[in-house]
DNA sequence: AGCACGCCGACT
DNA sequence: GTCGGCGTGCTC
């Protein structure tokens, strides 16, 4: 019978195009299933790694076909549950499978393959060779390390002087620990004595050895050992000693791989009681279960709904089930692995980008293998840990689900965590709880509707009061001449107070830096990027003005550059100016400044909570980093400085996005002890916004502005795609871009606004033109989408628009 | 993505 | 004249 050939369908981490099919060679056409990792080869030079999709018989047209080179492992890394998920996702937000599985994959577990060049024979006498090839060559001769694509290099491969070889590692490499044992023979007594009368003569060698015995008894059944680390602290401990007794054989060393996931917790202690309120509220979620419905549960800060996921997690795991837990910024992690692990012990992993390269890789193969003993069970992770191989899940919990952190932005997928996460339930079979205190619309409005069930916890834990909010009218304080600088007399008082009576406080400031931009007092001129369509940023500390876009930066002139007048001024106020002037304001406190900027390592970020938990900070100034559920007991009062830059943000979610971040700010305040003040500066005081945060009442504020929602199309009744067009050439993409929208507004039932240029219309020399394109929530989304990319792609062909470049965002935020 | 090929401006 | 910048197309 004729050999038939077999082929594997493979998804290739790049962003190109569809599914790639290479043809198994019969070495290993037995070892080939679905989810392995394979290597092959693609394009002109380089290896990648892959994941087999399918095998199968068909063989394809119309190109030459490759071998797989080889194959990484003896069972499936990625399981069909993760194959349906990753699926849905490049369906729904329109990218390729490629791009899904480069950000699903650790690093660690896709190898590429690596150009290694090496010199074959130096040049004959008589060839002439460019400076640069003899540079290249000499480098090479020497040893040293040449990155590979470049003119010269291609040369010299032609010319037979230089050739290259692609090599490929597997990046991942276990643990290990030196591992020292008691020879075997040894346990048995007599001839142990003999041992130890050999040794009579080396009495620093006997002494040792008597130690390693005495630490590690000779009871049992299995070898002694210990780690080297162990070894170390023993009396009498040297390299030498060591090194002789192995060299006699009497202690043998071993290399053995260890895990780098943290354990140690065992676990003990039990989740709190829930108080009668919380365990209500638990009864509702399980009721809700019951019925296969998502959980919203609504719940106001401090009151107690990590205390309920808690039982939840101990329900699942006691019917062996796993657990995702999100939360949106991998901060937020720290704090609460601490109280997962003295519950769960070592079955709560953790996983999110800021772990290092190797542990994501190990807790990626728990999952696979799940060893006996050790095996995860709950997962705590940002949006990143909804790509783990799960086999069995039972419930996830996205908490503060509205933040919009979970949204990835860029690259693609440009996805949704918490809406990936309700469909990786339903492959599940899963439940899912969404907690908050300040619903996202689109949550609150699936609640409302019935879709989602509704669970609302109203009381703070152990009766702790809300605070107690205060407006301030800065246009009022201005006109009467009560500011200083950018404090208004009540802040200034209550800072004073709260200060004397030894508590600490917050100023919320939505802006890092010093200042916005500088400004020319004579001629107006503002100092813009020449790259980027945004003005450039004032740095006082390192004295530059700076772009946040692309980096750009120059040294802050004396004089003004387009009428040479030295009149340059700051314009508006960043943290770093409010903490300048609060030290000239209250010189003996201690005040620290919390941003992207101070805050940029995990270090320095612990140092500066640590530091204000510990009371050595007197003032917090921080920009939104500040309201990422951080629990301080003794903070006497929050300021927000300035609130309406918040409200006049150009989005149509500026008011619900300035709802949940100041009463997540005033949240901070008074916890423990007593009541604590919020202090808005605002020159809107009447703003439906600042009145509802007020009462602490966000079904009004919904209510208040929800049917305009439905008036403009909007979500939650609309869906949003925007599509980005980028061109280096303005006229051609905004003829572009008008012409597709042109062509979009002929689809029925589609409402399209713009194009239109985003807030920063030019970055790095590339001009942008967005279309937002709105899309009725019932139908046949996909239908849909697939006429936006027919549009676009048939316009993509002229030979005026070939260079426009374009990306679709689906919900975007 | 990464790489090759092919077309135009600024220089020894 | 050549060099190298970047725009364009392709990868099983």
């Amino acid at each position: 019978m004729a050999i038939q050939n077999i082929y594997a369908d493979i998804i290739l981490p790049v962003p190109a195009e569809g599914i790639f099919t290479y043809r198994i060679p019969g070495s290993i056409r037995d070892n080939i299933v679905p989810g392995m990792r394979v290597i092959v080869p693609f394009g002109s030079r380089k290896f990648y790694t892959g994941i087999v999709r399918k095998v199968h018989h068909t063989p394809p047209d119309g190109f030459k076909i490759r071998d797989i080179e080889s194959v990484l492992d003896p069972l499936p890394i990625v399981n069909s549950f993760q194959m349906e998920f990753w699926e849905w996702i490049s369906d729904y937000y329109l990218c390729q499978q490629g791009e899904v599985m480069k950000a699903a994959l650790p690093s660690g577990l896709k190898p590429e393959s690596m150009t290694r060049l090496f010199l074959i024979r130096m040049p004959d006498k008589d060839v002439s060779l460019s400076a640069e090839e003899n540079r290249i060559l000499e480098s090479l001769h020497s040893g040293m390390k040449i990155k590979h694509p470049g003119k010269w290099v291609n040369l010299l491969i032609q010319k037979g002087l230089v050739s290259y070889e692609e090599t490929i590692t597997e990046k991942y490499r276990p643990k290990t620990e030196r591992y020292i044992c008691l020879n075997q023979e040894f346990k048995d007594g007599k001839k142990l004595e003999d041992l130890l009368n050999s040794l009579k003569r080396a009495p620093k060698q006997l002494d040792f050895l008597q130690t390693f015995i005495r630490e590690l008894g000779l009871a049992g059944d299995k070898p002694e050992c210990t780690g080297k680390k162990t070894v170390q602290t023993f009396p009498g401990f040297s390299e030498g000693i060591l090194r002789t007794l192995a060299d006699k054989n009497i202690l043998i060393t071993t290399k053995k791989e260890i895990s780098r996931l943290e354990s140690g917790d065992t676990g003990s202690s039990k989740p709190r009681e829930l108080t009668p309120v919380q365990q209500e509220a638990l009864d509702s979620i399980n009721h809700a279960f019951s019925e296969n419905k998502v959980v919203l549960l609504n719940g106001v800060t401090s009151s107690g709904k990590t205390e309920i996921y808690f039982h939840l997690i101990r329900d699942q795991i006691k019917n062996g089930k796993q657990v995702l837990y999100l939360l949106p910024e991998i901060v937020l992690t720290a704090q609460i692995v601490k109280r997962l692990r003295s519950v769960f012990g070592n079955q709560a992993g953790i996983y999110h980008s800021r772990y290092s390269d190797a542990e994501r890789v190990e807790t990626w193969y728990n999952l696979v293998l799940k060893p006996e003993g050790h095996s995860i069970r709950i997962i705590l992770g940002a949006r990143s840990a909804i790509y783990l191989p799960f086999t069995n899940l039972g419930l996830i919990i996205i908490d503060e689900e509205h933040e919009n952190s979970y949204k990835q932005a860029e690259p693609a997928p440009r996805y949704h965590a918490r809406d990936a996460a309700i469909m990786l339930a339903s492959i599940h079979k899963a439940n899912v709880v969404l907690g908050t205190a300040t619903p996202s619309f689109e949550s609150y409005y699936n609640a409302l509707s019935g879709k989602y069930t509704l669970v609302e916890l109203k009381e703070r834990y152990s009766k702790i009061e809300l605070p107690e909010i205060k407006v301030v009218n800065l246009r009022e304080q201005y006109r009467k001449r009560l500011m200083k600088s950018h404090f208004s007399d009540q802040l200034l008082g209550e800072l004073n107070s709260t200060l004397e009576n030894k508590q600490q406080a917050i100023l919320f400031q939505n802006r890092r830096g010093f200042s916005p931009y500088l400004e020319c007092q004579s001629c107006g001129w503002i100092p813009h990027c020449r790259r980027c369509d945004v003005s450039l940023v004032y740095h006082k500390q390192k004295n530059q003005l700076v772009c946040h876009y692309c980096g750009y930066s120059i040294k802050t002139p004396d004089k003004c550059i387009q009428c040479n007048e030295p009149d340059l001024r700051t314009r508006g106020f960043g943290t770093e100016k409010i903490v300048e002037e609060l030290n000239l304001f209250f010189p003996k406190a201690s005040v620290i400044r919390f941003d992207l900027d101070t805050a940029h390592s995990k270090k320095q970020y612990e140092k500066i909570i640590l530091d204000f938990e510990d009371r050595k900070t007197d003032i917090l100034v921080g920009t939104q980093i500040i309201t990422k559920g951080l629990d301080f007991d003794n903070v006497g009062m929050v300021g927000i400085l300035n609130a309406d830059n918040l409200l006049n943000y150009p989005d149509f979610r500026a008011y619900e996005h300035s709802y949940q971040l100041l009463s997540q700010v005033a949240g901070r305040a008074g916890r423990k002890y007593r009541r604590g003040i919020v202090i808005i500066q605002t020159s809107d005081p009447e703003n439906v916004v600042i009145r509802n945060v007020i009462k602490q009442d966000f079904r009004s504020f919904y209510e208040s502005q929800i049917t305009e929602r439905q008036i403009f199309n909007y979500p939650p009744f609309n869906r949003l795609i925007i599509i980005s067009m980028r061109h280096r050439d303005f006229n051609a993409l905004s003829d572009m871009a008008g012409i597709v929208a042109q062509e979009l507004v002929k689809i029925q039932g589609m409402h399209i606004l713009g194009p239109q240029q985003p807030p920063i219309g030019k970055v790095k020399n590339w001009h942008i033109q967005n279309i937002l394109v709105k899309l009725p929530r019932t139908g046949h989304l996909n239908i849909w989408k697939q006429r936006i990319k027919t549009i676009i792609n048939h316009y993509n062909l002229y030979n005026k628009f070939k260079g426009v470049q374009y990306f679709l965002d689906v919900d975007p935020y």
